[in-house]
DNA sequence: GTCCAGGTTTTTA
DNA sequence: TAAAAACATGGA
């Protein structure tokens, strides 16, 4: 039986990408834009594209195990890995000289296209919470509502499914005074009040104000889950960390001073702020 | 026991 | 209108 189940994961699909540049897993899941991506050894494991994932580098090639077929494309996407970083980096550099420092010390960050609704639930749960907490909940939510993809795996359940949940039934995955956004986000979502497609498209100014709609979403949720949930990278959300590198660093500037890929500079920014002050 | 965590809402003055 | 306090939970 066991025998059976390690021949099978031997023979799972792997998709192997060449020709990146400067791409490094740690950076871009250690960086504070994803909760469901985790070390194990030398590889990360994950759960993202509806996929069980084991993610590592073999050689030059970066590996993905456990991928569907033919889903290559999709994975370059969710990596950003078509994009040109280099050229954003030396964009980016010739604004600042901190701002060139900070992406200097993480240049192999990719801001990943994740899922929208999963993107807005996890930074619901992330405000006033700390990292390893966010997790939990996060995986707590999945285990007791997601739909189960393998032995230890579960997907990351529809706004549909949470809509109809109380906050009595969130009990289980102890999110606190957080159950109710969670619940209100999944209903507005459902009942079309919010319509994800149309985030995607929508003049950013807009998009904020709609996904303000939802108790428990303010400026930095929204901004959080408009980079990282669609891929908006002008997008700069402030947190306590931006906020002192702001006043550091910017003082009296606003986010527009690092144009279109501010989301972009931010996350080097902030990487750069917490790995240096621990 | 107290403080704090990738904030936001509610209450208070 | 702006500044505090409250909000659940768990680890340091």
């Amino acid at each position: 039986m066991k025998r059976k189940k390690l021949f099978k994961d031997k023979m799972m699909n792997k998709i192997k990408i060449q020709g990146y540049e400067k791409f490094s897993l740690e950076e871009t899941f250690e960086c504070g834009q994803c909760f469901r991506w985790d070390k194990v050894g030398s590889t990360y494991h994950g759960i993202a594209l509806d996929s069980d994932v084991l993610v590592y580098y073999e050689g030059n090639s970066l590996v993905i195990e456990g991928a569907k077929e033919n889903s290559e494309k999709l994975w370059l996407k969710y990596f950003d890995l078509e994009r040109n970083y280099s050229e954003i980096r030396e964009k980016l550099s010739k604004i600042d000289s901190t701002l060139k420092k900070a992406v200097e010390a993480c240049p192999g960050i990719r801001i990943l296209r994740q899922e929208p609704w999963e993107t807005l639930c996890s930074f619901i749960i992330s405000q006033n919470n700390n990292i390893p907490r966010i997790k939990g909940i996060i995986s707590r939510l999945c285990e007791n509502f997601g739909e189960k993809i393998s032995q230890q795996s579960f997907l990351f359940p529809s706004y549909k499914v949470i809509s109809n949940l109380t906050e009595n039934d969130l009990a289980v995955i102890k999110s606190g005074f957080r159950a109710k956004y969670i619940i209100d986000a999944a209903q507005k979502v459902s009942n079309g009040e919010i319509d994800l497609k149309r985030l995607e498209t929508m003049p950013i100014f807009e998009a904020r104000e709609k996904l303000k709609k939802i108790r428990g979403v303010g400026p930095k949720v929204a901004e959080c889950t408009l980079l990282y949930g669609f891929h908006r990278l002008e997008a700069f959300p402030i947190d306590v960390w931006m906020k002192r590198v702001m006043e550091d660093y910017f003082k009296g500037k606003s986010p527009d001073v690092f144009g279109e890929y501010a989301g972009i500079a931010q996350q080097y920014l902030f990487h750069y702020t917490r790995t240096n002050n621990r």
